[in-house]
DNA sequence: ACTGAAAGGGTTCCAGG
DNA sequence: CCTGGAACCCTTTCAGT
């Protein structure tokens, strides 16, 4: 089931990563190789899922959504149809670009993104009225130092 | 500083978000326009800086990531100087893909993604033989609920 | 498995409404 | 500010090595 790049491979998936608005001539130089064995094995890595989605990374700030929040959440619920819930709910609020179930006495981490503090305010009333939940504690980030979806291949 | 998109740019930036990878006239005709309209809006708002690097999205536990930490830091340290070491390990380490410095008890969290645990333990070391820290959390994933990067435009 | 080339399609830009 | 079109570049495929 894992996947073994090759190390030409790897050079493909870092450049993708860094940029994947070149053309292909230009990654095949970057890489070391030409067009056509490149195009075949991106080819060959789409279409087993490892290259997914194609995005583009917006300036948050800019488009005014200046708060981001860690939500550490407890809950004392733990039956399947509860976490069904909880989870559809998650899904369905795009204000929540992470949402993780931890080992451990917290039992999951979400990251919000919203544009100010109201807002996340309602995103909070909203997801304590539709499933129960035992304990929040909500991390203010004042400063993001980093942010990468690149993987360190 | 706050760019402030019409309609149509919001539109734009949702589809683009989304994929990317589409030719023009696809995300053109998503949007209810035309190609050089769509093409002189896309071409503002990246001169603008609103629209940044272009990626891939790849399968993390298809290429053996398979362990993610959310990492909490508390320090007693605040001077300018052991900051600036702190900020530059952090976007040294690939590992890491996000940091935040936060408002509350909990002056720093983490994102870091890593093949397993030995690896994070081995990026745990580092970072304490690099710079004094008083205080270190880290909450293991067990399961990604959701993760995406796209704005809630 | 790589090279080179050819066809089709997409991006970029410009003239005109 | 939009439409349509022309030129050029890139992607995609294929035959040859």
């Amino acid at each position: 089931m894992t996947f073994q790049p090759d190390d030409t491979d790897r050079k493909i998936l870092r450049e993708l990563q860094a940029d994947a608005g070149r053309s292909l001539d230009e990654i095949a130089r970057a890489v070391g190789s030409s067009k056509t064995p490149v195009w075949n094995r991106i080819k060959r890595m789409r279409e087993a899922g490892i290259i997914g989605q194609q995005t583009v990374m917006l300036d948050a700030e800019a488009l005014g959504f200046e708060a981001t929040f860690f939500v550490l959440i407890r809950t004392s619920e733990h039956e399947a149809e509860w976490q069904r819930k909880f989870l559809a709910t998650l899904r369905a609020r795009p204000e929540v670009q992470e949402a993780h179930r931890l080992a451990g006495d917290i039992d999951y981490i979400l990251k919000v993104r919203v544009k100010n503090a109201r807002a996340y305010d309602q995103f909070y009333q909203a997801l304590i009225s539709e499933v129960r939940i035992y304990n929040v504690t909500a991390l203010l980030s004042m400063e993001e130092i980093k942010s990468t979806v690149a993987l360190p291949l």
